[in-house]
DNA sequence: ATGTTTCACGCAACCGGTTGCAAGCCCCCA
DNA sequence: TGGGGGCTTGCAACCGGTTGCGTGAAACAT
């Protein structure tokens, strides 16, 4: 059906080489011959099938980009800013969605692998070992997760944990509840990590909870009961459940309990209060990943680590802690 | 680096095509054989090039998914059904985000064309001309848009604007602002069109915006200048944004304004007050058009029309019509 | 006039699979 | 015992490109 490298070679006269070469090695062919065969082609419509380039070459100028679940607003401008980035080197990114399932995001692993150049892994929700197993196959960059000897893309969200903390001990909350995410997860352990090493709050630590408005939402409860009045959550969804389960059983936020959340997903500046949270710098982390992916897929295995500072964005739902009750 | 075909061929001491018929015609090679083949190949860790296999039979087993904004919680949902539903068919599915630019979106079909068997266009910004003319490159879907000649999965969105005026007018709303998305957007034509044919309301059409939040902060003055008491939105997004920027404004929802998005998000149901809002059937969309693009790429080009029924879920965020101001 | 470069291009093998054709084998039946 | 048919497997061409090598011609130096 669509043109070929060999009908553009017989309708302009040379051999198919010539024709290879005036697409990926221009200057190799005399002006006038390439002109002709570029007219040829673009009559034609002919382009080069780059997945048949690739069986030969070993480059395929795609980048696969797997991540646990899009609905989840942090991601987005993660993905945007790396199709956007890779498109200046000539790259194009697929999405996949495992559906937080490490089965299946395995498989895709495997599926992506001699498709694209390299992989990146966002919050994968494999183990390291497996991890480790399928980089014999294809280059990978992990964000928001530590792999050890594989190239990675940090956010500090320890540092964005502390700063939480000291806000919320800053306004009097001596009782801090951290609303965890999966089992298991990096995250979590990070901030729990951070969170103890600010002195003079005292510390609950609940879940694990689904990292969906869901799981906020169920964790109101434990909230409620565990007579903390400051809540760090695993991210703004969940804050946003939460605060939302907090309404339902009468607790005011941020009169009676603050709230922050993680992300600073646009949601989160609509939701009324309008969420305190942690920004993480998604877009920068997107752009990043690709420049260590490309680079490590250029130069072989380069483990660097890339650390992305993230900051606290106060704004309504947190507030002073409320007077203890003088009962 | 990774074994080939001839390896394991090589390696079980038969013919290459004989492993190849091993996996995609195992029943052409005899179970001793066969078993032999396979024991071997996942000792190598073989696994079939998918590219490589794409290059004779001219079928990748993968799918295209081209939206305008992944950012849009509208799309995820659509996007996780339709992966999970072409994984079922064994197929993949690539998502590709265009940022709302029909460069961009041309260029990524262009580049998928040759490593999909077909794409699935969501919402595309593209006009129908571009769009008839890269079908000659590959198979499509169109998703929420009318193209004419090709397979299209519709939300009757019509049904669902009808629902929301007649909600409105229900409530006593006599005057109804419609606040629409990006100009020339097919979806707000059709709102218009529907809403018009209910009798009884007087109509403001309002816009174009940009379908975000940021749209109807935007849209708010104009609202609020409009003297319209209920007001249908493009979409969901648009809604908070709007109700955000009223609020602003010291309009109250729904007491002053009712208002009514359309696409049932999930931020929606989170959002103070929660979201009236048309319930579109993303995920039923997502499995009927993969449906279709597989059997428009099994049997070439029929072109069917699927429209799916909408909703209406009545929340929070609609009210009885205030009384007339006895100024 | 001869020798040496340089340039442009063709030849053919190769990437990793698939598939139509045919050959070898065994079995069955007449 | 010979012929027909079914199974299993190998052979080789092919999909759409790329690329190392070699050749012929023109350009330059000697």
């Amino acid at each position: 059906m669509a043109a070929t490298i060999r009908d553009v070679a017989q309708a302009s006269g040379v051999h198919v080489s010539t024709v290879s070469r005036t697409f990926s090695a221009p200057h190799l062919v005399n002006p006038e011959t390439r002109n002709r065969v570029l007219a040829v082609a673009e009559d034609l419509g002919y382009r080069p099938n780059r997945a048949a380039r690739a069986l030969t070459t070993g480059r395929t100028h795609n980048l696969g980009l797997i991540v646990a679940d899009i609905s989840n607003p942090f991601f987005p401008p993660l993905i945007k800013a790396a199709q956007a980035h890779a498109r200046t080197r000539d790259y194009h990114v697929f999405v996949a969605d495992t559906d937080e399932d490490p089965q299946v995001e395995e498989e895709l692993i495997k599926a992506l692998a001699k498709q694209v150049d390299g992989v990146l892994l966002c919050s994968p929700r494999l183990s390291n070992r497996a991890i480790e197993r399928l980089h014999a196959d294809v280059p990978f960059v992990v964000v928001n997760r530590e792999v050890k000897g594989m190239p990675t893309v940090l956010m500090d969200i320890g540092q964005g944990a502390r700063l939480a903390i000291e806000h919320l001990a800053g306004l009097g909350h001596l009782r801090v509840a951290l609303v965890s995410g999966p089992s298991g997860s990096w995250t979590s352990k990070r901030m729990r990590e951070a969170a103890a090493a600010v002195d003079g709050v005292d510390l609950v630590f609940l879940g694990p909870n689904t990292p969906t408005e869901q799981g906020g939402l169920a964790a109101a409860a434990e909230v409620a009961a565990s007579g903390a009045t400051g809540v760090l959550a695993y991210n703004d969804l969940v804050a946003m459940g939460l605060i939302e389960g907090l309404h339902e059983r009468g607790v005011q936020v941020p009169g009676d309990v603050s709230v922050v959340g993680v992300d600073d997903i646009v949601a989160g500046r609509l939701n009324r209060p309008k969420l305190t949270t942690v920004a993480m710098p998604t877009a920068a982390a997107g752009r990043m990943a690709v420049d260590l992916l490309l680079q490590s897929v250029a130069e072989g295995g380069t483990a660097t680590l890339a650390t992305l500072a993230t900051g606290l964005v106060v704004r309504e739902s947190t507030g002073p802690a409320p007077e203890p009750a003088a009962s």
